[in-house]
DNA sequence: CCTACCGATCGGTAGG
DNA sequence: CCTACCGATCGGTAGG
């Protein structure tokens, strides 16, 4: 299936969004970035909402390209979990222009109720239960201890990637992803059921 | 020393920020919400940059008032660490009517360079350095065990602190703030040098 | 602190 | 897909 308009639209849309955010994603400038009318533009969407939304989908399947399907070549559990987050490090590093899209929206849109953060959070939610769906596997599996808590670890490795990304963005600094990545492998490494580490 | 008019202003200024940004914060919307003209209340700033700076600071020091200030009549070290993340935990729960100011702006900033971007950056990095201190206290003291890594602990307590922002505000469940609380007493918790904990 | 105003841009529409 | 336009709002200024 060749590109179509509307995609190369949501492409820059989404592009200026990660930098600007969903509401500075505006029509008129989107616009001019890609030499068209604001009502040519415009055509290809209801409003700006549904512009929003069409973004959040466009980002969403960037996201599940990148970071959830080539994982699933690896064995479900521990190994798939380990994937996932890698994938996710590689794509903070270099996913979108302005950094991870979904966290900035997050952030952007959980005071403004509406369809907007609603897809927000059903979007983000999906993926946080993906990787503790790889967890409770691994559980069962025995590669992780048996008393191990999927809920607050899978919250633990989320708030690792959140912590990657808003350093690497706010200050620059790659080593905010290699300190990220410690950790991940760290809280992942051991197999058969070991399960004890240190504080760090 | 009174309230003055600018500070009534400001407090307005942060409080529609944490829910709108510091871009939808507007002089015309914060003007109407004080019953001001949009240049009176200008008079009080130079720019908009001028008011989004003051708002920077602002912020800054209730967060210093609630976090930073009140751990200070703990014992350097492992408890004041405790102090400062409980205090933060409790003013995630209730500091800002839209939740983390700093949070929201650093992802909000993180890609438009300027004074406002560095100013951000470095209050935060500020409160970062705080707590990673009190961390290098308790492992000189003995109440951490001697090869903790100072620094990736940090970035881990830091990181469950953004994550708890995060699910709160987005999915508006206190879980999150719960959950992170459990993680942090759990990394915090045992002096002496123990340091042998559960990955969850 | 105010009224009155500036040019630019916002989301969106009419009409073709 | 376009031009041309709408009312509203943006940051900011002149003048008092």
């Amino acid at each position: 299936m060749p590109s179509t308009k509307r995609d190369q639209i949501l492409e820059r849309a989404v592009s200026i969004a990660s930098v600007e955010g969903l509401e500075g994603l505006t029509i008129g400038r989107l616009a001019k970035e890609l030499n068209m009318s604001k009502s040519g533009l415009f055509g290809h969407f209801g409003s700006k909402e549904d512009l929003q939304l069409a973004a959040i989908k466009e980002a969403s399947e960037i996201f599940e390209q990148r970071v959830i399907a080539p994982a699933g070549s690896s064995e479900a559990g521990l190994d798939r979990a380990r994937a996932i987050t890698d994938n996710w490090l590689e794509y903070l590093a270099d996913g979108f222009e302005g950094g991870c899209f979904f966290h900035a929206a997050s952030l952007e849109f959980d005071g403004r109720p509406g369809r907007v953060k609603d897809e927000i959070a059903r979007v983000t939610g999906r993926w946080y239960v993906v990787l503790e769906e790889q967890l409770r596997r691994a559980i069962t599996r025995g590669q992780l201890a048996s008393d191990t808590d999927a809920t607050l670890m899978a919250f633990e490795l989320h708030a690792l990637l959140g912590e990657a990304n808003w350093a690497f963005r706010l200050f620059g600094r790659p080593e905010a992803l290699s300190r990220a990545r410690v950790l991940l492998h760290s809280k992942l490494a051991h197999a058969q059921g070991a399960g004890e580490r240190r504080t760090a």
